[in-house]
DNA sequence: TAACGCATTGATAACGCTGTCATTCCGAGA
DNA sequence: TCTCGGAATGACAGCGTTATCAATGCGTTA
């Protein structure tokens, strides 16, 4: 096998047809006979036959390569996992993929000029977009004025013109507060998420309903601002043990704010679960890691990431009449971090 | 500003100069009077002018893309700090990156395809390889046989062939034992990491240089394996800590062990750092997550990351005589996970 | 003034593929 | 046997750059 370095027209005259024969059979076009493309084939792989991608970008006007937009993350495991998913699912339909971090500190237009370069530098077909990038309206303007098709992982709101996948969030928040409900908490501390990603509203308001339906009262002070990173979930946290009437469980919008309220807990000398349960969202590995390992739900980032690929790559073949929805479960993970309150209800 | 859909061709007809003189312009090549050069580029400014990439690699038989190949890592954090290094210098430089995980649990021979796909297929410069892949001989040998210019970040061992950036493993685990000498321990737990990695083998040694500097003891059963990873951490801790006579403090050498370790020293009971100092290596974002937070070495792979990538372009470019190897320090980074020994020495 | 040399510029051929459209092939039906 | 029509194939023109090499301009020297 040579070294890669054979053209089209090497292998065309291998084969004894011409160039576009060739073309054909490595697209996988019809109307080639099963003879003709076998020889194809054959001399492709006696000559170690490699398309260049340049040239066929150049011809085709298309690159076959993806882009995956995000913030410099707070919760460092999620990109990662997100990455995963997307990556496998371009490695399975022939794409390339460009990771493109855009920092989270930045003034927002930042962002707008990565997605910018993201199209006109490398002219990606089709970029992800990830919370909380996929509701700026900057960065959607300009993606949207150059027609870049789009899938939207964890956004805001759906749209009719992108492609997204969202965890349920409602469902699954509500599902936890009412599990420390069912253990005899009565006072469960919030700890809210980034309030840019959309999933923090929807996490909020499944721990209302849940309290709601639980018939415990719903008290504003057991409420505290969080950012989804370890050290806004530690003070929080800080701030809810310090009440007056501290809360017997928290529930905290992702692990990584879990964990900080683990933390907070160990600092003021509170046991855990023993003098406070805490519960936090997600399954990202710092939940197994913490000690005790955090009950929490868990959100598939993997499959959802891998979803919306395989969503964005389906529009870009027009197979997809329609922009897609979907919704992925997030189902609990009991540990250890949750027990009934000292003294029972 | 035009949507980016100006050419070459527009851009000289708008200066009134030929397309090689434009090219010469966006290239910085020499020999463009500054007159002209003044022109081309208000021209270029006006139309909103972005080369096209696949044009230009095909013509030039470039890519302007660099790999980063990288094993499905076990301590999660790394290579997204690695990825991070490599990006910003990429960026700097014009170039795209690419990332290719591959699998850790598949067969070598994958990783090796893994590399023969980002060479063959999206026909990237320069590949960048992190451990363990850094000293994968199946990788090696795919990667050299096309003449791939490398940078290994890492590595076991440097060759004459390609660039190096190494951390400077043995001093900093040394001078971690050193202190946890100075405190009184005598007897220091040590558990290794994935011995595939070179850098496993060098904190060793500098574990094992710092007790005999300290005049303490060498005790095999002190000793344990691990693969890097929090659960091999905890039961490798767990051993240790259930020994006849266990030690005062256990060195893990990376911080997700070390996680893992706290973990195991609490599943025993055993206070942290009271009854049981703890220290890590890496200082990655779970070493300031524990509790107590970790005693640890920083390891600066971002920067790491950067200057393997940095030298890979220079190698590109011709800019570099000789491969560069370069070796970073640790700093230790004092946390509570550490304590004198309960009844001193 | 002519000739020389170097900096500057341009005409044109690749680069390796896809898209368009014309051509050939081949079996079915008249 | 001839005609017809769709399947199979090929010729050739781009795609937007860079590379090669020739041509031009211009200050300097003989």
């Amino acid at each position: 096998m040579a070294l890669g370095k054979a053209t089209i027209t090497d292998v065309a005259s291998r084969a004894g047809v011409s160039i576009k024969t060739v073309s054909r059979v490595i697209n996988g076009e019809p109307n080639v006979r099963s003879a003709t493309r076998e020889r194809v084939r054959e001399a492709a792989a006696a000559l170690g036959y490699e398309p260049n991608p340049a040239a066929r970008g150049l011809a085709s006007r298309r690159t076959f390569s993806l882009g995956l937009l995000y913030e410099n993350p707070h919760e460092f495991s999620y990109t990662q996992r997100a990455f995963e998913g997307v990556f496998a699912s371009c490695a399975n339909a022939g794409y390339t993929l460009l990771l493109l971090p855009c920092g989270a500190d930045a003034p927002a237009a930042r962002a707008a000029d990565s997605a910018l370069h993201l199209v006109t530098q490398t002219r990606v077909d089709g970029v992800i977009l990830t919370a909380p990038l996929c509701d700026d309206a900057h960065v959607l303007r300009v993606l949207r004025a150059r027609e870049t098709p789009l899938a939207r992982l964890a956004p805001g709101e759906t749209d009719g013109l992108s492609c997204t996948v969202r965890a349920g969030d409602l469902d699954a928040a509500r599902a936890v507060t009412a599990r420390l409900l069912a253990l005899g908490h009565r006072r469960i501390g919030f700890i809210k998420g980034d309030p840019r990603h959309g999933a923090s509203a929807e996490r909020f308001a499944g721990y209302q309903q849940g309290v709601a339906a639980g018939g415990a009262p719903l008290d504003a002070t057991l409420v505290a601002e969080g950012l989804f990173d370890f050290d806004s979930g530690r003070r929080a946290a800080l701030a809810l043990l310090k009440l007056p009437q501290r809360p017997t469980a928290i529930f905290a919008s992702n692990d990584d704010m879990a964990a900080g309220a683990i933390a907070a807990a160990h600092a003021l000398g509170l046991t855990v679960p023993t003098a406070v349960s805490v519960a936090g969202f997600d399954d990202s590995p710092i939940a197994s890691r913490t000690w005790p390992p955090l009950f929490t739900a868990r959100q598939p980032v993997l499959e959802m990431a891998a979803a919306a690929t395989d969503d964005l790559i389906a529009q870009l073949r027009g197979e997809l009449l329609a922009p897609r929805h979907r919704v992925f479960d997030c189902p609990l993970v009991p540990r250890d971090s949750v027990a009934a309150p000292v003294g029972g209800c």
